[in-house]
DNA sequence: TATTTTCACTTGCCGAGGCAAGTGAAAGGT
DNA sequence: ACCTTTCACTTGCCTCGGCAAGTGAAAATA
C-alpha cells in the first residue's frame, strides 16, 4: 500500500475538496431531481431527459441507438424505458423502413403533453439548484470545465 | 406555477449547453466509475466511498447516521451496504455504548486492505476523467462552482 | 413509574438497471 | 444461393435502492 501511494499519489487537498463536491453533485443532484419529478410527474429524471430529447428531434422521431447515445444510456435500459412509455401511449415504436434492424421511436401527442406538464417545475428546480447559486462568470467557467469532462467521460464509456 | 414560467422561462442557449454537460457528467461519470470498480474490485463507486469515509474517521469508526450524511446516502441504503460489508468481514457493527439507538460501524483490517487494493486504480481513473482534461485555473473555478451547487443540493435533500 | 413520543436503524416489497444470452435483419464471404 | 458474421434491439436473471412499515432504545410527558 505504501508503495502504491508513492507511484500513484492520492489527491492533494484542493483536489480532494473538488472531488468531494463533485461526488455530492453526481450522487445527490440526480436524487433531488428524481424525487421532485417522481412526486409531481411520476417519472424519473432520466425518463424526463428521454422525452425532452425525443421532442427536440425532427418529427419527434429518432432511432433508439441514437437516442441511447445522446441520453448516455445503454440500449437495454432505453428499451425498458420505451416499454413503459409505449404502455402509457407516450411513444410509438416501428421498424426503420430503410433498415429493418433499426427501430424508430416517435413521441405522441400525449407524450408531448406529459413533457409540457412536467417541464416548468423541473426547469425551475434546475435553475434553483444549479444556476441560482452561481454568478454569470462562474456559470461560464463551470460550463467550460464540465464540457471538457463530459467529452472525456463519453469517450471512456464508448471505448471501454 | 404559471408565475414561474413567466418570470423564469426555459434555459437559454448557454444554460442549455451547461445543463447538457452536467447531465452527461452526473449520469455517465458514475457509470464509468462503477464499471471500472466493479470489474477490478467487485464493488460500486458508492461502496468505495463508504469504505473511504470510514477509513478516514477516528478509530475507523462512525455512527451509521453520520456516515449516511457524509456519503449523501439514505439510511436504508447504507444499512444494506453494511449487510454486504459485514458478510465479507469488511466492517463490524455494534450498538453505541453511550446511546443504544445509534449503531457504530468499524472498518476491519480486511476492509482497510480491500480499500487499499482498489484505491490506486480508482484514483488514477478519477484523475484521468476529471483532472487531466482541465488546466489549473479551470480546476479552481470548477471547485468553486461545484462547492456552491453541492451545498445547495444538500440543503434541498435534507429539507425536502 | 407508566405511557407516549421520538429517535436510529432494519426489514419487506417492489420497480429499475446491468449483463449476458437470445432474436431477427442486413452485410460479407465463398 | 448459402452460410457466416455483424448489427440493432429485446429478454431473463439478478442485484441494488427507494419507500413505508416495523423494532427496539432513549427521551418526554404525565
Amino acid at each position: 500500500m505504501m508503495k502504491l501511494m508513492d507511484t500513484q499519489p492520492w489527491l492533494d487537498d484542493d483536489q480532494q475538496e473538488l472531488w468531494q463536491a463533485l461526488l455530492t453533485v453526481v450522487i445527490a443532484l440526480p436524487a433531488a431531481l428524481d424525487r421532485q419529478l417522481q412526486r409531481e410527474a411520476g417519472i424519473s429524471n432520466f425518463e424526463y431527459g428521454v422525452l425532452a430529447r425525443l421532442s427536440m428531434a425532427d418529427e419527434a422521431t429518432m432511432r433508439l441507438s441514437d437516442l441511447a447515445r445522446v441520453c448516455d444510456s445503454t440500449l437495454p435500459r432505453l428499451s425498458k424505458v420505451m416499454d413503459r412509455f409505449e404502455a402509457r401511449d407516450w411513444v410509438v415504436r416501428r421498424p426503420d423502413p430503410g433498415d429493418g434492424r433499426y427501430t424508430l421511436a416517435t413521441l405522441t401527442g400525449a407524450g408531448r403533453q406529459k413533457l409540457a406538464e412536467s417541464a416548468p417545475e423541473h426547469v425551475a428546480q434546475v435553475k434553483r439548484l444549479v444556476f441560482d447559486p452561481l454568478s454569470a462568470a462562474q456559470r461560464r467557467h463551470l460550463g467550460t470545465a464540465l464540457t471538457r469532462i463530459a467529452a472525456t467521460v463519453r469517450r471512456e464509456l464508448e471505448g471501454g
